[in-house]
RNA sequence: GUGGCUGUAGCUCAGUCGGUUAGAGCACCAGGUUGUGGUCCUGGGGGUCGCGGGUUCGAAUCCCGUCAGCCACCCCA
């Protein structure tokens, strides 16, 4: 060893060992047979897309997160040759950062889709963000959408998919937290500010509920919003609070009243679904993905700090690759952040991984006859490994025990003349000598 | 991007008012004799104390720089 090599993983990547895998799998079978059970097919897009479909479609923040390749040989050569000054030169390709664009991609691509097209798509996805608890830089997505139509049915259909997983997960207490891009655009509007602080005002905004009143009033006078504005905004958005608020926006004229008639649609419809008792309307939430054109959601947890999925209309993603506007809607679950949950609240299953029984095999068996009984018991459906070296019993047992195997099959002559093993229940200490052929029913029994 | 904390064995950490060959627990390997584990006992391997520089007779320990990791904020899934 001349110089020694970092083992560990790039910075917010992460390796997955058996029991991890285990609990990945659980997950997503879930999200699976939940979303397939509301007619939603599967789809799979490459790691990869071009950077002209990536690029300006998550907004300023978006586009620098986004991991770009490199131009191989030739082209990285004139590219650096020809005095290269941005990285556009330098690489058309780049990671994928959602699940949502490159489903707009296939949407326009494929005309002869199914005119509602319910698809879903679980995959990783790549960030160049700062690694953070909860947060990575490759982490996976369970997406739902639902495109080709305007009907709040199909919002309330993907607010019910996710709805649906999380419950049958065993989370009960999660809300469902969802706004109108259009009704907030107009009650920042309404405050008398200004249009292009409204972004700015709505980040701030978001952080009601940590830095209070007096925070949030003094973070925007910083940035150059009259406290009197702020005042007013935050006293819009408490009235848009009560009860009876999102009635009376609704009877207004303009966009504002839309966006508070199609909340209040998706209030109703989604009342008669999963989601019934979990969706709340909050006047502050603000996503800040930029594609959203109509209502947006997110799921709010008790103990985590981000959001454990979120999404959202967008009417108009689809026809910015130019050949047909189609409207489309749908939720993200982002799986680390459920795993996150789950794991601190202890709410997963007992899994079984790794093998059920450990084939130990004497000195005087013959490596051929160990890896025929072992086919036997395979053909049994019992998942086995066959002690590889040869050692002393004791050795074998205590490997066993490390891996958390259940039984132990011995191998030696006398068992060989009986077409036998002798099988050892490592919980009780108990064993029997039992025909190869039976095995699998004993172990099954228990 | 901002602020803070931490880098000593595979893992979790102790050791630091500067002083002989740097420690523990867990893990790993081997023994406690022949085909019986989990407990116990004994022994063993494994560290250029993140990296670079400085101060000093002498640095894991003090100073500067740098890199990495973690936490909070920001943002997000």
């Amino acid at each position: 060893m001349s110089q020694s090599i970092s083992t560990k993983p790039p910075s917010g990547m992460r390796d997955f060992l058996a029991a991890d895998v285990a609990r990945r799998r659980h997950v997503v079978g879930v999200v699976q047979r939940v979303y397939e059970s509301f007619g939603f097919v599967p789809l799979e897009t490459p790691t990869i897309e071009n950077l002209t479909t990536l690029l300006g479609k998550y907004g300023p923040e978006g586009d620098q997160l986004l991991y770009r390749i490199l131009h191989r040989r030739e082209k990285l050569q004139r590219a650096l040759e020809g005095g290269a000054a941005t990285e556009l030169d330098l690489a058309d390709e780049g990671l994928r950062y959602d699940l949502t664009v490159p489903l707009a991609r296939v949407v326009a691509n494929y005309r002869d889709l199914p005119h509602y097209y319910k698809r879903y798509q679980i995959q990783p996805v790549w960030r160049a963000d700062r690694p953070a608890k909860g947060r990575f830089r490759e982490f996976w997505q369970c997406d739902v959408d639902i495109t080709g139509t305007k009907n709040v049915v199909a919002d309330a259909e993907v607010c019910g998919a996710v709805a649906t997983v999380l419950r049958e997960l065993g989370f009960t207490d999660f809300k469902i937290l969802v706004n109108h891009r259009e009704l907030l655009r107009a009650l920042v509007a309404d405050a008398g500010i200004a249009a292009e602080q409204e972004g700015l005002a709505l980040v701030v905004l978001d952080k009601l509920d940590k830095v209070g009143v007096d925070g949030v009033k003094k973070e925007l006078a910083e940035k150059g919003v009259a406290v009197a504005r702020t005042e007013s905004l935050l006293a819009v958005l408490d009235r848009a609070r009560e009860p009876e608020a999102l009635r009376s926006l609704a009877e207004r004229d303009g966009p504002a009243g839309v966006g508070a008639r199609e909340l209040l649609a998706l209030l109703a419809t989604g009342a008669s679904g999963p989601a019934a008792t979990h969706i709340v309307f909050d006047p502050t939430l603000a996503r800040g993905l930029s594609y959203y054109t109509g209502p947006i959601f997110e799921i709010g947890v008790a103990g985590l700090a981000g959001s454990m999925g979120g999404g959202g209309r967008y009417d108009n993603l689809i026809g910015m690759f130019g050949k047909q506007q189609i409207p489309a809607v749908g939720f993200s679950l982002g799986l680390e952040r459920v795993l996150l949950v789950m794991e601190e609240r202890g709410m997963f299953p007992a899994l079984g991984v790794g093998p059920e029984v450990l084939l130990c095999r004497m000195n005087d068996v013959p490596e051929s006859e160990a890896i025929r009984a072992a086919t036997v018991l395979r053909a049994s459906g019992l998942r086995v490994e066959v002690f590889a070296d040869l050692a002393q019993l004791g050795k074998q047992l205590q490997y066993a025990n490390t891996l958390g195997v259940p039984f132990a099959a011995i191998l030696g002559t006398k068992e060989l003349a009986l077409g036998a093993v002798t099988l050892k229940d490592l919980r009780s200490g108990e064993q029997v000598s039992l025909p190869l052929a039976e095995v699998g029913a004993r172990v099954r029994r228990v």
